[in-house]
DNA sequence: ACATATATTGAGCAAGCGCTCAATTATTGC
DNA sequence: GCAATAATTGAGCGCTTGCTCAATATATGT
């Protein structure tokens, strides 16, 4: 049992827990060989740190896009979904990743490349969903990609400003918010 | 010459421009006493590293409110003003400044602080203004106070999204979508 | 002058990091 | 069985970090 590369499989899934556990920057090589239960040797020899740092990030991430618009076929219980799960406090910890892989992007090639990746992705599938609304008739709107950019860096926004210190929201104002954004940009579509 | 804390004062304008230089995370101890030609040991005679850290860049954004909305009494002026300038090239390295201290106020008491006071005083800063272009006729806002949220929030999120590898977005792109945001805000108060 | 307090130095400590590499164990092909 | 190959180990290297501390220079008060 435990032949070749099954370690490798449990290393990258350590690597996940730990950022998970304690985020992208505090996260090292040792709490993950640690809690795999390997040498330090191993995970460098399968791996360089960066390059398996970036792999977990894109991993969690390609989960987290799974769950965020989970109804494949209905554009209003899409945006929904979107809307009410938005600032749950389980999100936290994804803000946070999100905003450390952002800035480790810019002096990481490995992260920059995965960060394009998944942010691209997110940013195409609410984009998909708000023009598949349109076409529906769940809602009309001027420019469905334009919408989806500013409704995305509001998120972001948002999402930013219950991370930080500064305590002028919680969840409910932030979800709040982002709904009566998305109203504005409905209500601009009169013909 | 020379005399009592004036190397204290040459230390600290060090410290603002290593950071202004290489980032919060970056900065140094090291690199700050050899730019400010002393020894090591001075600056942790006069601080503690972050205590030292929180207050350049407090110094740093002190500056940058004063210019952020320079028009003293117009509010249609000042907010003009914001708009023009907020994505210009030369505010990329504040906006870095920005996240960088926002995520370190996660781990760092004095940053945390930092942060706290000067965001606080941004954002009173913007409602204030939008607020007083109500009075005065320059436009007219439902609720101010969730307008100025909404708009510093979706001022994070586009200029995120322009330090971040993803290329969604230019710096006109970014102006033009935050003042789509402000006109639709103020669409939105048809009797 | 002299004593006292303060300013200032920089070698070096302790801790943390990613990563190497010779040695050891396990697996595989013939 | 027996090489050849791959997997695996962990002590330790090299580097960087903030910070200490005994030693020295300078200023100050009487």
């Amino acid at each position: 049992m435990a032949k070749g590369p099954e370690r490798r499989k449990r290393i990258v899934e350590s690597a996940v827990e730990v950022i998970l556990e304690v985020g992208l920057r505090a996260a090292t090589t040792r709490a993950v060989t640690e809690k795999a239960g390997v040498g330090t040797g191993l995970l460098n020899h399968y791996f360089r740190w960066p390059e398996l740092r970036a792999l977990a990030w894109a991993q969690i991430f390609a989960a987290v896009a799974e769950d965020q618009f989970d109804s494949e076929d209905d554009p209003a219980a899409a945006l929904e979904h979107y809307f009410s799960t938005a600032f749950v406090p389980q999100a936290r910890r994804f803000w946070h990743l999100w905003l450390e892989a952002s800035e480790l992007a810019a002096s990481d090639d490995d992260m920059k490349a995965a960060f394009r990746a998944v942010s691209e992705r997110e940013w195409g599938i609410l984009e998909a969903v708000l023009a598949a609304g349109v076409v529906r008739e769940c809602w009309s709107l001027p420019d469905p990609q334009a919408t989806a950019l500013r409704l995305g860096a509001l998120y972001d926004g948002l999402a930013g400003r219950l991370l930080s210190p500064a305590d002028n929201l919680d969840a409910d104002l932030a979800e709040a918010h982002l709904r009566h954004a998305f109203a504005l940009e409905c209500s601009a579509s009169g013909a």
